[in-house]
DNA sequence: TGAAATGTTGGGGCG
DNA sequence: ACGCCCCAACATTTC
């Protein structure tokens, strides 16, 4: 019989440019695919049950992919290394291949599997590894321009760089596991079918039908101007290095593409910052922002958690969040600004939130997006720019499309004027059946005094 | 990957 | 014709 190896998924579950697999199958190996179940991911205070059910869904559907080449995958659940060891010893396997991961529980988790059998770490999760890109003086960088400017210099990858899917892959053997759970299942609302042929059609529709005027259309909240491919590019469905490709290919249509090339090497910048940096899940990067007087009052949180806040872009992002599992990236910045900066509230309460909401919940950028906008964190947003829920609204939904669509309540105010629901007259508000503090609730803050408030607050002055 | 306050300019109304 | 004022539009500064 031939050797045997596991090859472990974690967050590449994907057979398409998976250098782990191919790793993995060199040299006509036997090769057992596992996914661990691990209950501290799964059930963690940062967990979200709707993360976890595009996951599973994304491991049935590779599941089907496997099966359909002759393979299967085999699930486990418990702590990881445990695992590991029972399947070394049941299969008789001589290593572990797995794509890096970097997240410092990552490293934990992979730190922990030590056998007489090697953990081969090959690929990365991000296009470019943490530590590939650094100063002169062997520093990472912290800021992003500098760092996109590196690692533009370096060989960019084209079409030839990816790997097809194996059209084969060899029988795993009797191997156990458990069948993958059925629970919680992912709620109709949300528009991510998981899996890597989904991935693939959307990279495609993308490059094909909205590259072009990404540039234009990305920030607009009632457009579907964006890839949304993040939940797929979170799990790995897709390789980051074919969205790279993806991108480059597309240079001629216009800026859209470089735009969105943009968005992907931030999403390597944040892995980096993460890990070079893992202090900042627990705290601000920059020490000197690390005494603002938060007010964290319980109600307001409440109201920005739930969606009354009474400014309807506000609330809007937060009801889409919290039915779809998603978040517009332009909204994920004014909901951030108006918790940190309106309401003073810390901005690890909102990051956390996030992430039990969020199908495309990653540390890395999740965290770096809340630092940048709390104004803590690497490259970040000076603490004097504070949006203005009004002028957010009114300049990226332009005719209050975004607003209605996810704010019932206001379905009867016509045009931008659903922005700023108080300013309607009376006799305007009767016409939209519409009575406020009871439909829709009040401002909870108002902007001019919070804003105010939080320039004194941050040491402006 | 802001917004508000403040400063400047230039056209037009008007005495 | 001229100066004065108002104010919108734009630019700059400040937070």
């Amino acid at each position: 019989m031939s050797e045997t190896v596991l090859w472990w998924l974690r967050r590449d579950l994907r057979l398409a440019d998976n250098d782990a697999l191919a790793a993995a199958l060199a040299g006509g190996r036997r090769v057992v695919p596992v996914f661990v179940l691990d209950p501290a991911l799964l059930d963690g205070p940062r967990s979200s049950p709707t993360r976890t059910a595009f996951l599973l869904g994304g491991l049935r559907a590779l599941d089907d992919d496997l099966r359909a080449r002759g393979s299967r995958l085999v699930v486990r659940r418990g702590r990881p290394a445990a695992e590991l060891a029972r399947l070394l010893a049941e299969t008789g396997a001589t290593a572990i291949y797995a794509e890096d991961d970097h997240s410092p529980y990552a490293h934990n988790r992979d730190d922990a599997v030590q056998f007489d059998r090697p953990l081969r770490l090959v690929g990365s999760a991000a296009v470019r590894p943490p530590g590939t890109i650094l100063k002169a003086n062997g520093q990472p960088y912290t800021v992003f321009t500098p760092f996109s400017r590196a690692w533009l210099s370096l060989p960019l990858p084209d079409p030839t760089d990816l790997r097809p899917a194996p059209a084969a892959l060899p029988d795993p053997g009797d191997v156990a596991g458990e069948p993958i759970p059925d629970t919680p299942v992912l709620p109709p609302a949300v528009p991510f079918p998981p899996g890597e042929a989904e991935a693939q059609r959307r990279l495609q529709r993308f490059v094909d039908e909205a590259i072009a005027g990404y540039d234009d259309t990305r920030d607009r909240l009632d457009l579907d101007g964006t890839s949304r491919l993040s939940p797929y590019l979170r799990f790995g469905m897709i390789a980051p290095r074919a969205a790279v490709v993806a991108a480059l290919s597309a240079r001629g249509v216009g800026p859209g593409a470089a735009r969105w090339l943009n968005e992907l090497i931030w999403r390597d910048f944040y892995i980096h910052i993460l890990e070079h940096f893992p202090h900042v899940t627990r705290q601000s990067f920059q020490p000197a922002r690390r005494d603002v007087v938060w007010r964290n009052d319980p109600d307001d949180f409440a109201a920005w958690r739930d969606g009354q806040t009474g400014y309807p872009v506000v609330d809007a992002a937060m009801r889409q969040m919290a039915q779809s599992g998603w978040m517009h990236n332009r909204a994920r910045m004014i909901v951030a600004s108006f918790l940190v900066k309106d309401l003073l509230i810390d901005w690890r309460w909102g990051e956390q939130w996030f992430m039990r909401c969020l199908v495309d919940g990653d540390p890395a950028a999740n965290n770096g997006g809340w630092q940048w906008t709390a104004g803590t964190g690497t490259d970040a947003a000076p603490y004097f720019r504070i949006f203005n829920p009004v002028t957010q609204g009114r300049k990226f939904d332009p005719d209050g499309d975004y607003a209605r669509r996810w704010l019932p309540e206001l379905a009867g105010v016509s045009g931008a004027a659903v922005h700023e629901p108080w300013r309607l007259s009376p006799a305007e508000r009767q016409a939209a059946g519409l009575v406020l503090g009871r439909d829709y609730p009040l401002p909870i803050v108002d902007h001019a005094v919070a804003r105010e408030r939080t320039l004194a607050a941050y040491g402006g002055r």
